[in-house]
RNA sequence: GCCGGAGUGGCGGAAUGGCAGACGCGACGGACUCAAAAUCCGUUACCUUUCGAGGUGUGAGGGUUCAAGUCCCUCCUCCGGUACCA
């Protein structure tokens, strides 16, 4: 008999596939269509680890399952390359960024090779070519059209170790995104995209989304959206008359509480506002607190909240009450009206703060009609309204609403909504991106230059530094331009687009990736788009996946796409823990590549393993044992389909061949339902049983020849888009379709309904819920019935020793429950 | 703190409110072998046992139910996210 050889299996039919373009996209006109898509990877030195296969294996077998199930399937594959990683790399080794790309995509084209991850080749594309990176600028110009893309000179966070400037989404928590150094503030002019005026769409847009719960909840708590009021409070300065300082506040309905306002230490009106008598102080206070970063006035505030009289005071307008203005720095100055009113009696913060500096603490809300006593902690909960004025007796609830058109009416405030989300900061004083297409000119300001693509020149030097600089900035020849309004000579823009902007839009790409006249063919992004199915790991919840919808809804506006969601369904796979319990990393040297699994047990196990190992959206510690269990698996199957290859009728044994067709219909229809809903796990032990199933009943095969071989038939259509080798090799070998066939190409295999019907089933008798005993009846035998024979079973009678059960319950094709 | 998710054998994990531990790993015993590997067969939650069986058991404690890993309440632990957002 043949022996198991994985490794001539996929030298045999890998290229026999490519051949049969098995995994081109689809165009049928008949069938439905079906678009799945992996995260493009950006393509690292490291190579893919055994981690990557838990996102591209799931993918490329539901993919094959579609196919067999009679779709168009459009399943692609390309290069995230602009960006930081490929330009660190490429300084340190002195290559061209675009040669450590190509070797990068190369070597990870081969290792999806290896497992036999069946993508589309003739879709791939780069973000980093000139024919893709021309539709990124197209974008911003689009953008830049349509108002949403604009220069400011703000505050950015800002990561020294990378040497680059942050979007908020990449320094959350001050932590970089990248290097997980602490991010400072500096001052520099960037360009923003206004993603804060789609915030209410990208919030209420989540909801209709099959998306993982955990990554809607995250954006949900980015956007951050709080109802409120912003009411103005005025204050009469020493030097500059009164001015108006307007607060915001979600908690209008303790008005009547606030003892004290707190501006930021940013704040533009702190030095005018402040007496003469505290400039020296206040001076020093924000100079203080100017130095330290978020984290560290987050960590400093922990032991005690800091702040300083301003000696000013301000109106509250509800009960015209003179409070005193401090300046604070757990007041945050990117926030709201970058100033508070301090209620302590009904603010955690604001309580620590009146506490450590003496300030009066007033009490206005009492949670059930009852005052609660704010001396020792503030009462946080909503309330019936106390000492406040006109509004006293109302609940908070109501209050809010009311109090905040009074303010209206009164011209001293309004309801007002406010966000978390910043706008996105997304040009970049590096090399290696996109550049944005945007001419400075001294006479008419920022221009678009729509001679796209706007080329990115070689340069000398890419080589970042700390002084806010671009590297393109000292290609003067490219840098010199004229500007296409008044062809005054002009300057170009020399910052680069951040890596996400190119990743914001790719998925349409895809659709056509060669068209050339535009970022994508309609008619195509009709036909594919939106995604039917998005994988990959979560940590892009707050940032690609945010970007992107940002721009589809962007392009919906434009007219461009009928859809306002780029991601239908959404999954993210679990990550994959190493074997000494840590997380796979190249420095920590505890990688296990697909390479030397693939040398050491075959395409085939790994595939099995992989998705066999546990749920997809676990997290999951890698083991090789695992992996040899499967590649044991794997060669079972192929001793016993070989060993009953060629089976010599024996005669027809009835009860055995329905015993078969029963479990291979109750096979299909497992491994059906859990390939469909991503459980791929379940699925695996089903076919496992089936096995273990067969394997014990070999020796009965012939006398059920014509239902072996249509067990064996389906077994093998229902692993192949699992184990794609060793399914087609034996598909062959049986002899199901002939040498110009694929055993993928099959149509996938259905179960028949009337062979799950059993004769007899098992019935556990339980006597108050513990089981004494075990019954069989006719399958369709009614309540009545299967309490009869339960009832009178010796067994039973014993335990019940002549009484008369008070009730039965009696569950058909299950249980009996006597209750004595 | 807040948001999201999860707690089941030695391990990864299965269980439409209806037989807890499928399937796999590991371990133990056996067959084959001069021996080993590979392969095959068996055992494998815990306690008690006269070997027939009996009892206990899904993070803890309550509750609903004939019946709870599953539903409800209180709490604990772990993971992920976020955090002076007024």
């Amino acid at each position: 008999m043949n022996k198991y050889n994985f490794k001539e299996l996929e030298q045999k039919w890998s290229p026999m596939w490519e051949k049969w373009d098995l995994y081109k996209t689809g165009d049928d006109p008949g069938k439905s269509n079906f678009y799945c898509l992996d995260y493009f990877p950006y393509p690292s030195g490291a190579g893919l680890s055994v981690g990557h296969c838990r996102n591209y294996i799931p993918t490329d077998v539901i993919c094959r399952k579609k196919r067999m199930d009679g779709h168009n399937v459009l399943h692609p594959m390309g290069w995230d390359a602009f960006g930081q990683p490929a330009e660190e790399y490429a300084i340190k080794t002195g290559m061209h960024p675009a040669e450590v790309t190509r070797i990068n995509t190369q070597n990870y084209k081969r290792q999806m090779k290896l497992f036999e991850a069946g993508y589309d080749w003739d879709r791939e594309i780069n973000s980093s070519h000139p024919d893709y990176y021309r539709w990124t600028q197209y974008f911003f110009l689009l953008l830049f059209d349509r108002k949403l893309a604009y220069q400011s000179d703000n505050f950015q966070m800002y990561c020294p170790n990378c040497k680059i400037v942050l979007s908020n989404e990449e320094s959350a928590g001050g932590i970089c995104w990248r290097c997980s150094g602490e991010v400072i503030k500096k001052k520099l002019p960037q360009w923003y995209f206004k993603i804060t005026d789609y915030a209410d769409r990208l919030l209420d847009e989540l909801d209709g989304l099959d998306w993982p719960e955990n990554i809607k909840a995250m954006q949900r708590n980015w956007i951050g959206r709080s109802y409120g009021a912003e009411v103005v409070f005025t204050v009469d300065t020493e030097n500059d008359g009164t001015i108006k300082l307007p607060v915001y506040t979600t908690r209008i309905d303790t008005i009547y509480g606030a003892t004290f306002c707190v501006l930021a230490p940013e704040h533009p009106d702190l030095p005018g506002i402040t007496t003469d008598k505290y400039k020296k102080d206040v001076e020093q206070y924000i100079k203080a607190s100017g130095a330290k970063t978020d984290l560290e006035r987050l960590v400093a505030s922990e032991k005690g909240k800091t702040g300083i009289f301003t000696g000013a005071y301000a109106v509250n307008p509800f009960n015209g009450e003179k409070i005193p203005v401090w300046t604070a720095d757990y007041v945050l100055a990117g926030y709201g009206t970058a100033a508070i009113m301090a209620v302590p009696a009904h603010d955690e913060r604001d309580h620590a703060f009146a506490k450590k500096y003496d300030l009066p603490i007033i009490e206005v809300i009492a949670p059930g009609g009852a005052p609660q006593g704010v001396v020792e902690e503030a009462t946080v909960a909503d309330g019936e309204l106390i000492s406040s004025g006109q509004f006293t007796g109302l609940s908070s609830e109501e209050s809010r609403e009311v109090m905040a058109a009074h303010a209206k009416s009164n011209g001293f405030g309004k309801a007002e909504t406010r966000y978390r989300i910043r706008d996105w900061l997304v040009s970049r004083q590096r090399y290696w991106g996109a550049p944005i297409p945007i001419i400075h000119c001294k006479k008419c300001g920022a221009v678009p230059d729509r001679d796209l693509p706007v080329v990115l020149p070689d340069v000398e030097s890419y080589e970042p530094d700390d002084s806010g600089r671009s590297p393109l900035a000292a290609c003067e020849d490219w840098v010199n331009t004229i500007c296409p309004e008044c062809g005054a000579p002009a300057r170009r823009e020399t910052s680069t687009m951040a890596g996400f902007a190119c990743s914001s839009w790719y998925f349409l790409r895809f659709a056509s990736p060669n068209c050339t006249d535009a970022p994508f063919d309609p008619e195509e992004v009709k036909k594919w788009l939106p995604v039917d199915l998005y994988v990959g790991g979560a940590e892009h919840a707050v940032m690609h996946l945010i970007y992107a919808r940002f721009w589809t809804k962007v392009m919906f506006d434009a007219g461009m796409v009928d859809f306002t969601e780029p991601f239908t369904s959404l999954k993210n796979q679990g990550m994959l823990i190493s074997y000494d319990h840590q997380k796979m990393s190249k420095s920590k040297g505890n990688v296990v590549t697909p390479d030397e699994m693939v040398v050491k047990y075959g395409a085939d196990a790994l595939r099995l393993y992989i998705v066999f190992m546990g749920p997809f959206e676990a997290e999951i510690e890698w083991s090789e044992d695992g992996l040899a269990g499967t590649y044991r698996f794997v060669k079972r199957i192929w001793n016993l389909f070989l060993d009953t290859a060629e089976l010599e009728d024996t005669g027809t044994d009835e009860v055995f061949d329905k015993e078969l067709r029963y479990e291979l219909a109750r096979t299909v229809k497992k491994v059906t339902e859990d390939v469909d809903t991503f459980q791929f796990n379940t699925g695996v032990a089903a076919m496992m049983e089936f096995l273990n199933f067969l394997s014990a009943n070999r020796g009965k095969a012939g006398s059920v020849a014509e239902s072996w071989r249509k067990v064996q038939k389906d077994f093998l259509e229902l692993l192949a888009p699992i184990a794609p080798f060793v399914t087609e090799e034996l598909w062959h070998i049986l002899g199901f379709g002939s040498m110009e066939e694929s055993v993928h190409t099959r149509k996938w295999p259905v179960w028949i309904e009337d062979d799950l019907v059993k004769d007899t089933v098992e019935i556990v008798v339980q006597i108050k819920g513990k089981i004494r005993d075990r019954i069989f009846v006719p399958a369709g035998a009614s309540s009545e019935e299967i309490q009869k024979i339960a009832l009178n079973r010796e067994k039973i009678q014993d335990y019940l020793q002549g009484s008369v059960p008070r009730r039965v319950i009696v569950v058909p094709g299950r249980l009996v429950n006597i209750i004595a």
